[in-house]
DNA sequence: ATAATACTTAAGTGTCCACTTGACAATTGA
DNA sequence: TCAATTGTCAAGTGGACACTTAAGTATTAT
C-alpha cells in the first residue's frame, strides 16, 4: 500500500519520519489509558468530555494523553466551538504494524533458511 | 509459566491471559533500546553479551531489559553452561498485531457502513 | 589451581512521566 | 447578562523506570 506511506508524508522524507515517529509511536501505545482511549475512539469520534467520563481521572490528564496520542499521528483532533472532537487516524498505526512486520519477515526468512538446510539431501 | 504458547493457542483462558499480557507486550515495545533488541534478535539468536556489545550501556541494564522482554513473551531466553542465549519468540507478537487488528477493524465496519449512507439513494 | 569469562543480584540514583490541582479562557444556553 | 459547559494552561507531586555500581556465583580456559 502507497497509500499508508503517502498519507504520512510522502516521498523520501516520508521513512525519516516515519522511523522518527516510531518512537513516538510505541511510547504511546505503551500506556494503558491511551490504549483505552484509541480503543474507544476507534467506535466512532467523540468529545474530550465523554471520552473522559469512564475514565477514573481529571480531565486535565486525559488531554495530556490526547496531546501524546496526537503528537504520535495516532490521533487527530478538531476544535469546533467550545468542544474538541477526536477520531482515529488510521495512517498512524501503519508505523507499528510496519515495524513489527519487517521484524517478522526477518526471522521468516532465517527460519526458511533453516529449513532449507535441514531439508538439503546431503 | 505454563506455556506462552498456550496463551496464544485455544481456550477461554487464552484471551483472558491474552488481554493481561498486552500491557506487558506494548509496555516492552515502548522502549527504544528494548526495541533495538528485539531487532536484533530477529536476526538469530545471540548470548547477552554479544546482545549488549553495540549498546552502549552496561550489561546488567542489557539483563534487565531481556527480562521485561521475557517477561511480555517476546523473547525466549536458555542458560547453557555460562552463556545464556536469546532468541524471539515469534508467537508473543500476536498479541500486539491482533490489538491493533481488532481497533481497525472496528473503525473499518464504521467506515464502511457510512460509505453505504452515502451511497444509499434517497 | 588460577584466572578469565559470562552472567546474576541487590541496592542506589536521577529522570521521566502520569496525574492532580487550581486558575483561566472561550463558547453556549437561559 | 449571567451562568453553566467545555476545554486550556502551568506548576507541582509521587512513583515508576532506566541505568549504574559493586559484589557475588557459576562455568570454562590455561
Amino acid at each position: 500500500m502507497a497509500q499508508a506511506t503517502r498519507a504520512v508524508g510522502g516521498g523520501v522524507g516520508a521513512l525519516v519520519r516515519q522511523k522518527a515517529n516510531i518512537d513516538r509511536v510505541f511510547h504511546a501505545l505503551g500506556d494503558r489509558t491511551r490504549r483505552a482511549i484509541v480503543r474507544k475512539l476507534s467506535q466512532g469520534p467523540i468529545s474530550v468530555s465523554r471520552l473522559a467520563e469512564p475514565l477514573d481521572m481529571s480531565l486535565a490528564a486525559v488531554v495530556q494523553h490526547l496531546q501524546i496520542l496526537e503528537e504520535s499521528g495516532l490521533v487527530h483532533t478538531e476544535k469546533a466551538g467550545r468542544v474538541r472532537t477526536c477520531r482515529i487516524e488510521p495512517a498512524g498505526f501503519s508505523a507499528a504494524e510496519q515495524w513489527i512486520g519487517d521484524c517478522r519477515s526477518m526471522w521468516e526468512r532465517r527460519l526458511d533458511r533453516l529449513g532449507d538446510l535441514l531439508a538439503e539431501p546431503n
